[in-house]
DNA sequence: TAACTAATAGTCATTTTGACCATAATATTG
DNA sequence: CAATATTATGGTCAAAATGACTATTAGTTA
């Protein structure tokens, strides 16, 4: 046998790997749907996923998949849960890990790859029949962004680099589905002394153009030092 | 071979379970750990954890190893996450899937059984050290609770039916690690109108006898149909 | 009966919220 | 250019919630 420099790519072959992507466009939420090219659910849409490699850690793996799969990477991921009901996936016994990605559409483009024929932006209301327990789980994983989007300012990871703040309340009200106090709100993000102002303003709006701002995590974690916490 | 009613017993080797059941008691939280009787970890203090059988999801599993490990069961049980480092597991690939329980140690009696030869409660400043990632897992287990206690009533399965507004005051000043005002809790707990008076009165304390309180996860339902939100 | 301990109730200034209203700055239209 | 539209931004105000206290009450124990 020839040796080589290439990873044997031995597998774990009864845990998987499933990835909630989530996007914001056009004031709509979004998730990122693979069609699968191969195996026993060819043609169908289903979340971004696979197998984990002996080498990697799961996190690796998640990050590893979206890659491949999709095109996109460094972007906002963590883990949700474990999925482990017993005929979850149909030929054998398999317990899936589900991940959580957010990401701001206009800043990536989507390239299928791997095991994957095609990928494609759905809005959350608009999502066709998905395969396994799939929708189970974006059901899990829209729940904990509506949950966690208002303790936590994981919001920022949807929208552009600076952002007006029309836009993020348009965000939160995309995601928490319901309408927010124009004035109110930007009271209480302005009083957060969060955000950090860009000497600069949106362009080729036909109005009043708004500030832009930007979120700095650094800024966030010195708050949080100081007993600050973000609620919405 | 003899046809037997007996489950087959086939398990998941490359998927193991382990579990963070948390305890309330003279003022301290505390964690349930089980001397390992068997096995590469045999007379350490670890968590309670083992295989998932082929025939159960992850949850049943938790349930089942918790039961005959520790005795105890039907409590709250919820997952936590999954833990897939490469080598966390010294003799082969193995992840993890955390699980998260909370009892009122005195309704329980603790028996160790199955594969664990031991169990003891530690308080939580004073866990000896432990195998594998159970450090990690505890601290992550630790750092939920913290957050999940401010958002939503789980401390309530810490304390016995009936409690006093003190005894729940004690225990978040425990978990929250900070002293709260104590006619400033009473408030914020009486205004939330969650807690249901029992027409009596603690007993067999040395001073003014306190009213009793009881949860009811009902009316906590209906409470957040009408828009209630639990903080602390 | 005095001293003690914790329960329970209340005060009060400050902050936060929710529901508004007003004005400012652009852009487009007639 | 004036009128109109659209969104930005800044304020008002009463109501509710919070944080830091003080006061009183009920029962125990020395």
């Amino acid at each position: 046998m020839k040796k080589t420099h290439l990873p044997t790519n031995k597998i774990m072959d009864s845990v998987s790997i499933d990835c909630l992507l989530f996007g914001f466009n056009d004031g709509v939420l979004k998730i990122l749907m693979i069609k699968h090219g191969e195996g026993i659910s060819k043609g169908k849409w289903a979340l971004p996923g696979g197998w984990i490699n002996d080498t990697e850690n799961i996190d690796e793996a998640a990050s590893r998949l979206l890659y491949v799969l999709t095109g996109v990477s460094d972007i906002y991921l963590e883990q949700l849960r474990a999925f482990g009901e017993v005929n979850r996936f149909p030929t054998k016994r398999v317990i899936t890990v589900a991940y959580f990605a957010l990401i701001k559409p206009e800043n990536y483009s989507i390239h299928p790859g791997f095991t994957a024929s095609d990928a494609k932006w759905f809005a959350i209301q608009k999502v066709p029949k998905l395969p396994y327990d799939h929708k189970k789980i974006l059901d899990f994983g829209v729940g904990h962004l509506k949950h966690k989007v208002r303790h936590e300012p994981i919001g920022f990871n949807l929208l552009p680099q600076k952002f007006t703040l029309l836009e993020l309340q348009e965000l939160y009200e995309a995601i928490l589905h319901k309408p927010l106090d124009k004035s109110n709100f930007r009271r209480k993000l302005m009083n957060m002394n969060l955000l950090v102002p860009c000497k600069e303003k949106q362009k080729d709006v036909s109005h009043r153009a708004a500030f832009l701002y930007s979120f700095d995590k650094n800024i966030y974690d010195k708050l949080v030092k100081e007993e600050f916490n973000f609620e919405l």
